[in-house]
DNA sequence: TTTCATGTAATATATGAAGTTACATGAAAC
DNA sequence: GTTTCATGTAACTTCATATATTACATGAAA
């Protein structure tokens, strides 16, 4: 089953732009992300709205962060890009008339309920600043590999 | 994002299964799952291989169980389903040259590969007999509801 | 030997995400 | 003020892939 890359490559964008400090323009995103310019708009367009980025047109314009790395949880990212759906797995039929699959899906439900819930707890305790952190260490022990 | 819904329609399959004391043919269990007696038999195939039910050829035949409900945890399941993806969101690109990508990726993998352990842990507490006790409640419930 | 059932390969269909095109909007540069 | 550059967004196309379907082989019971 495909998945859904968005919270991936908007993790990767916003570390792109943080370590820019003029705003990137969608084309720049999309080359490092290696899509397209439309889908960097339309994939940043719930970051917007959450205040997460902000977008300027025109000369010089372009995207850049509106809040400080560590104030920003990958679950406020999750939120912004609406919140898709966690898992792969899932019922057929969500208001079925037969009880034995009213059972079952009551069983997965709970089960997908709590385990989500514990996702986004811990998507809750990882900023982007750690992100960052572990960015800069992977730098530096690249640097050192190759001297 | 389209689920996998596999491990809903088996389970209900096999509740159906369990609550009749003669084979149940593809196309009796297609027609209560609401899908097509082939996809049937190629969902049922990895349940076959690992034991959990037995196929039979010509006639009175089709699928009974070859385990005792209690014995049957939804892990044993997923694992005989072919331990499809759980999670509908992952990284787009799984080995970058890019060390931004890299530490993104690492996070992500991470924190899933811990919260499909829980699932997984928790997929294996939970086993047919229960579900089948819940039918049973629901089925009371109904009965008084009606009466 | 006919009927009924599964086994499975090959193909077709449907769905939805991602990509693309086209054009409107608005800001800075000149 | 008009040209250039950038985003905003709707409409459309492409592509991936899960699901459904067709077709036929295998094998058991009647």
């Amino acid at each position: 089953m495909k998945r859904d890359s968005r919270l991936s490559s908007v993790l990767h964008a916003l570390l792109h732009m943080a370590a820019h400090d003029r705003p990137m323009t969608s084309e720049a995103l999309a080359h490092c992300m290696n899509t397209n310019p439309v889908v960097v708009r339309r994939t940043m367009a719930g970051l917007r709205d959450a205040g997460l980025v902000r977008s300027e047109k025109g000369h010089n314009g372009g995207w850049t962060l509106g809040r400080d790395l560590k104030s920003v949880t990958l679950r406020d990212i999750h939120q912004a890009l609406g919140e898709p759906a966690v898992f792969a797995i899932g019922n057929r039929n969500e208001n079925p008339q037969c009880l034995v699959e009213q059972a079952v899906n009551a069983a997965l439900d709970d089960t997908f309920h709590d385990i989500e819930a514990l996702l986004m707890e811990r998507f809750g305790r990882l900023t982007l600043a750690e992100l960052a952190e572990d960015f800069t260490r992977r730098l530096a022990a690249y640097k050192q590999n190759k001297a």
